[in-house]
DNA sequence: GCCGTTTTCGGCCCGACTGTTTTCAGTCG
């Protein structure tokens, strides 16, 4: 697939020159050339295999960038983008990484200044030049040179993982919730989406009394910039450089403005398109007909997507990647709630060396959310500093078995988190591995070996019979350490050869295995399992981070094995285990 | 550049804020 990462950064190499060209970035082409690149993104062959013809038959991409990715394919190169790259040097398309600076005012101040990069722009505002042009002024001037400065902590491109934005996004709201006129308040944008990393906070209030709530914003302890302040859209920057956009809007209007900063911006076209073809048009604030200005629907989501004739599509599923013609099909998968969850095949306690509690705090937490099962799956050898020696498991075998009586409604499965050695090894031989009831397999280690040898690891630890899961498949931390390479295809069909589960880690700054991933496993007979990896007590939050994962991958609730009553389960589990 | 249950041509999502203007262009989401 390494072909589809190469055709992938020429296109947004070319999407990023043709934004300049056309001197906007949002002219028919460069949307036309996004569509082809996000088809691109989700495409789930390898284009090496396509000929122009079947590029050109997907949804978003036309002949002739059916044609362009063949060139990309066969010469390793696209003349087209090299002569853009003539015609604009990295040097001055680095500019547009600049807040505020867009492509007309970039070919402003090249055509007029001769400014060919950020030297050249400093020095045009050190000499003051930059107010002599048309349409431009000393506040302009001041505004760019903001911008540069802070440049390093959130240009146009920075993105922040999930796990940073959320508890900000979750500040802010409990900090605007208790402001006199707000009626409803809720986060919304790619983080509502649960993307794993966030570009910024968008934060909806729906309100009588607009500019209450926006001086309130700003005033927040949290913020350390006031970039915008409007009547009823407001943008600030928050300590470490998070940028947080507030809109307001009247109440009546909440479910329509819910929807459409939610996003995505490819989900909103296709629900503006079906509102179209009806002759209404949608916006922020309602579903409305164009001739007699009706309002249609606008109060909650469900029904504007209902009087678009569809079914409510979960925030997770809005990415405009065929979802709208999904649930129109009847096609959308049947997707888990927290509800549905009986047991955490995924818990530490502090007999690891990285666990947080005890064995008996960490089983009366699961107790406590009422699970029907758990395994307590600590660290096993092979991870020298954290993990538990044969005769430790043993050990805690026996406490495990001395403590079931105090939990009559909830199976202990004593099961170990194992590790993955290069060549796919797992810490202990059968003989031992049998006496557990559930084994997690993981990889720690030596994440940058080629892809074909992890390949092989990943897959030789799936046909291990004392492994019923792997775990955080990739091993990714996200925004620190990008995942093992592996061949994804490959390791799907010894999921479904092996009847080894995968599992969907809530912990936030894996999410792993990646959304991606689990929407290739689709149609596939997998089975996966929605795990916490808890190491603390407060860690069993992770369940919901693992549902919102699970949705963003499709995943459909039937094929989750942690949904399913103990009996069922207990036969699947004893199945690998008997393999 | 893409696309077709009105269309193979003529459309293509829509609105807020800033800073510049006296009605709008540029940028952003």
């Amino acid at each position: 697939m390494s072909t589809n990462r190469e055709a992938i950064r020429l296109f947004s190499e070319l999407v990023q020159l043709t934004k300049l060209d056309e001197g906007s970035a949002q002219s028919f082409r460069v949307r036309a050339y996004e569509k082809a690149l996000s088809a691109l993104g989700e495409l789930d062959r390898d284009v090496v295999d396509m000929t122009a013809g079947e590029l050109a038959k997907l949804p978003g991409i036309g002949s002739s960038s059916a044609n362009k990715i063949r060139e990309i394919v066969d010469t390793g190169t696209l003349e087209k983008l090299e002569k853009l790259r003539v015609t604009y040097p990295a040097a001055l398309v680095e500019l547009t990484r600049i807040p505020g600076l867009g492509p007309k005012t970039i070919l402003l101040l090249r055509d007029q200044l001769g400014v060919e990069d950020l030297d050249g722009l400093k020095a045009a505002i050190a000499g003051e030049e930059i107010r002599a042009l048309p349409g431009m002024g000393a506040r302009s001037e001041e505004k760019l040179a903001r911008s540069i400065e802070r440049l390093g902590m959130h240009g146009k491109d920075r993105r922040t993982p999930i796990a940073e934005a959320l508890p900000i996004a979750e500040e802010i709201v409990a900090g605007l919730a208790g402001i006199d006129g707000v009626k409803h308040i809720e986060y919304c944008g790619s983080l509502r989406r649960f993307r794993e990393t966030i570009g910024d906070i968008d934060v909806l209030v729906a309100s009588t009394k607009p500019g209450k709530v926006s001086a309130a914003f700003v005033e927040l302890p949290i913020v350390t910039e006031v970039v915008a302040q409007g009547e009823t859209k407001s943008v600030v920057l928050v300590s470490g450089g998070l940028q947080v956009d507030l809109r307001v809007v009247p109440p009546a209007s909440f479910g329509a403005a819910v929807l459409y900063f939610t996003g995505s911006k490819q989900h909103n076209i296709d629900l503006r398109q079906r509102a179209i073809a009806r002759g209404w048009t949608l916006n922020e604030y309602g579903l409305t007909d164009v001739e007699t200005e009706d309002v249609i629907s606008s109060r909650t989501e469900k029904a504007i997507y209902a009087a678009l004739d569809l079914p409510h599509i979960a925030p997770e599923l809005r990415e405009g990647i065929g979802e709208v013609a999904a649930a129109e099909a009847g096609e959308l998968p049947r997707l888990v709630e927290e509800s549905h969850i009986r047991g955490d095949l995924h818990v530490h306690s502090d007999w690891s060396g990285d666990g947080r509690a005890t064995l008996e705090a960490m089983l009366d937490g699961a107790a406590a959310r009422g699970l029907t099962y758990v395994a307590i799956t600590d660290h096993a050898e092979g991870l020298a500093i954290n993990g538990l020696s044969r005769d430790e498991m043993l050990r805690q075998r026996d406490v495990i078995d001395g403590m079931r009586f105090r939990y009559p409604d909830m199976t202990i499965l004593h099961g170990a988190e194992l590790n993955i050695t290069p060549d796919g090894e797992v810490d202990w031989a059968a003989d031992f591995l049998e006496g557990f009831d559930w084994g997690v397999a993981s990889v720690h280690s030596h994440f940058d070996l080629d892809a074909d040898t992890q390949t092989r690891r990943l897959i030789a630890a799936m046909e291990n019979p004392g492994v019923n899961a792997i775990g955080h498949l990739s091993g990714r931390m996200i925004g620190r350490r990008p995942g093992i390479e592996f061949d994804v295809e490959a390791v799907l069909d010894a999921a479904e050869r092996t009847g080894c589960a995968i599992e969907v880690n809530g912990h936030l700054a894996r999410l792993d295995a990646a959304a991606d991933v689990l929407r290739r496993a689709r149609g596939r007979d997998i089975s996966f399992v929605l795990d916490t990896d808890a190491h603390a007590v407060s860690d069993f939050r992770n369940v919901t981070w693992a549902v919102h994962q699970s949705r963003r991958g499709w995943v459909d609730k039937a094929s989750v094995a942690n949904t399913w009553p103990l009996e069922k389960f207990l036969r699947w589990v004893e199945r690998k285990r008997k393999s």
